[in-house]
Order: C-alpha cells, then structure tokens, then sequence
DNA sequence: CCTGTGAAGATTGTCAACAATCCGGAGATG
DNA sequence: CATCTCCGGATTGTTGACAATCTTCACAGG
C-alpha cells in the first residue's frame, strides 16, 4: 500500500521466540503436561542451544502464565484448578465479546460473518463425520478467526494464551465433544449475530456459548 | 483460611522479576521514552547485574508487549500512534468492562462499590486542591482497584499491562486535565453503576468515560 | 520410632568471554 | 561527483564455566 512494490520488512526470529511458541505448542497439546517441571539442561540439549536463549523463552512463558516460577527450584508448567477454569473463561469472554462488537460495528462485519459462517460450516462438516479431533481445531480456527478479525493487536495476543490455556486444560479433561450438533448452532448463531449487528444478542450467544463450554469442562473435570 | 496457622508461602523474587517491574517503572513515567533503545550494557551496568538476567526480563517485555525486538538490532521501547492508542483504550474497555460486571454481580459488590466511591472521593479532593498530579493518582488507582475487586488473575495480569502503556502516553503527550469535576463525576458514575447492579447502564458508563479519554488523548496527541 | 546432622548429587542463578552482526565513515575507482 | 569496497567500533547473540541453592538419602542420637 504504502511503500512503491507493496514489500513486508524482513521478518526473521530471534532464537527464543523460536524456542517460545515450541514450548507452548508442547504445553498446549499435553506434551509438557500441567504441573511438570520444565528441566532447562534437558531441553536446551533437546533443542541443542545453551541455556541462555532457553532461560529468555522461560521467562516470556512466564510473563504469559503459562508457566510458574519458583526460586532456586525451578519452572513448572501451570495447573488450571476449577477456579482457574472459571476465571480463563470469565476472560476469554470479555476478550471474545469486546472481538466480536468491534469487528459487528466495523465496516468488515458482513465479510466477517461470512468468513465465520464457513468456520461453522467446516465444524458441521468434521461433526457430521464424526470427526472428533477435527471438530476441535475447527471450533478452535472460529475462535482465532473471531478474533483476528477485530483487527485489535492487543486482544489478539491475549487471545493466543487464553487458547493455549483453553486446549491445555481441554487435552487433560480429555473432553469429549457430547452434543457435536449443539456446537455447530451456537457457532452459527454468534456468527448470525455478527451480521445482524444486534449487540444484545451477541453479547447473549457468546456469554451462553461460554457458560456451556465451562460447564461440560467442569463436569468432564469432576468425573475424570 | 485453609492452612492452619494462615501463613502464606514466603514469597522471593527473582532478579529478572525485579529487573522487569523497574523498567516498566521506567517505561511507564517516561524515564525510557517511546522509542528509545534499551541498551544492554548500559541498563546491566546501571542496575548492578550481569546481562544474563537483564535480558531475561527484556523477554518479559517483549511479551507483553511494551518492547519491541529487532534481531541483531536491540530493543526498543515501543512507540505508540493513534491506531495503537485507540486500540488500548478499545482493550481497556473491554478488561475494564468484564471486571466491573463480575464485580457488580460478585457477593462483594456492595462493599467494592463503598471502595470505588472512596477512591472517587480522593480524586474530588486532589481536583479541588488544584493537584494535578494527584489526580491523575487517584485515576489509576481508582482503576486498579476496579479489576482487582473483580478477583480475576487474569483480567489484572492484562489490565496491568494496560495501565503502563496508558500512562506511557499520558506522559508522553503532557494530556492535562481539562475538566476534572467531570472527570471525578465520570468515576463516581461508574461506582454507583455497581452499586446498583444495573448492566446496561454500568456498560455505557465504561464505555463512554473510556471513549472521552481517548479523545482528550488524541486531540493532545493532534496538538502537541 | 522420631528428630536432627551432614554430605552427595542435581538444578538453578550468574557471570565474563567469545562469535556474529550491524552501522558509519574513509578511501579507492570509474 | 557518484558509487563501491573495506575496515573499525559498537552492540547484540551465544556459550561454557563457576557459585549458590535445594533435595535426597544415610546415619547417629535421644
């Protein structure tokens, strides 16, 4: 747009930004599982770097708080205990509500929809194969696609934790998706409100969205 | 409550930890302005360390978003134009938001609403005396209390963030309170919103007192 | 049997030195 | 005069080593 050929600047990664998103990709799909003690030695070797750029990765991790830290005695990959189920869906609704209102009152709002409607149909579709894993990431890719079409850089890069969080705590409740169909609809109608342009009713779907998926965590939590 | 005695776990902090919470100190009154480099050696030297843990807690800034990185470059304190400034105050609505409806409909909402209004109260008193600095205090404050009452770690980790970059600009852009009666009465409004429990009138109160603070920051932004 | 002592082993916290990269200017070349 | 090349200085990126701390276990004493 605004430069001659329309180039990006070079965008090349500092070694413990690599090391960051690896690590939390292994937190989010249960590879470092909740409360296990992150071993600098062992994954500096395991990534075959020296400790420095590992312990730099650490500490982002930690600012993001996905991992603790304890004095002289190491980092541990963050436990989600009911409270703090309830409070990553408190927030992820806030940030998800405030995404949606601003991308119903943007000019995009009807492309949005639009992009959200093939979300929810992608959904439909792995739910109608009975395709368990795949039903996640769709459910997964409407959310960040939500998000990302606010176009806010901040309650995007909120958003990617609480998501990691959410997959963390969802791959350890080994939760089941019990009434695929239900999933579906409520994705259709948040997309549906988007369009319409009603903030009521979104504010209501997404709110209601949220409680459910809350709900069947804490119950998969208090059976498993 | 549930240990015996009551006693908390002694709580030690790291040397990066410390390190971090002094430079967004810095950052957020201005002794770092916007777009200056953090020098590592310079930065180490000052604070007595080595660049081991200096770095460390540049990570956590990075993280969260108040330095930027440019490998083999350094790192910068991050600048902040109108587009980012309306997108803080857009993320600030929306944490600012949560926080005072999970307040209003928290068993505690009652004596949260007593603590706003006394808050509130300290900022009529700095306006009337003339202090400007003091009021701006009592503005963060009055803020700060309002998502922590609401108990959410999450919503005060993000809101924390917030905060520093808000007032990062306020000291960058020298924004003066123009009309500090309205101001305190903006604050007090919002107090008894919680008080009352209404929603909807809690949700257009936030909204409209971060929105004129927005526009007061960038008519002094168009300004100065 | 319970408690206190002490050393071994492992892990984290810190540091100073080395390697790689980038920026600026001097000088050569056409 | 413009351009290219090269070098010095400075800064960042990375490493391996050292110091401090914590945990575990065995063992002696009451």
């Amino acid at each position: 747009m605004s430069s001659p050929a329309g180039f990006q600047p070079v965008h090349r990664e500092s070694t413990s930004s690599l090391i960051t998103r690896a690590l939390r990709e292994g937190i989010m799909n249960g590879r470092l599982p909740a409360g296990a003690q992150l071993s600098e030695a062992g994954l500096a070797a395991e990534f075959g770097v020296s400790r420095g750029p590992l312990r730099e990765a650490m500490q982002r991790l930690v600012q993001e708080g996905l991992v603790r830290s304890e004095l002289n005695r190491g980092l541990f990959v963050k436990e989600l205990d009911e409270a703090e189920i309830r409070d990553l869906y408190l927030t992820r609704t806030a940030i998800e509500t405030a995404a949606a209102y601003t991308l119903a009152h943007s000019e995009g709002a009807a492309a949005g929809a639009q992009r959200l409607r093939e979300r929810a149909a992608a959904m439909a579709e792995a739910a109608a194969a009975g395709d368990l894993n795949a039903l996640a990431d769709a459910d997964f890719a409407f959310h960040e696609e939500l998000v990302s079409l606010a176009g806010s850089p901040r309650l995007h890069r909120m958003h990617e934790t609480l998501m990691v969080e959410t997959r963390m705590c969802m791959t350890a409740l080994q939760e089941t998706y019990f009434d695929p169909e239900d999933q579906v609809a409520e994705h259709s109608r948040i997309a549906e409100a988007i369009a319409v342009g009603d903030d009521e009713v979104l504010r209501r779907e997404i709110e209601e969205h949220m409680q459910e998926a809350l709900d069947r965590l804490v119950r998969a939590g208090h059976q498993g």
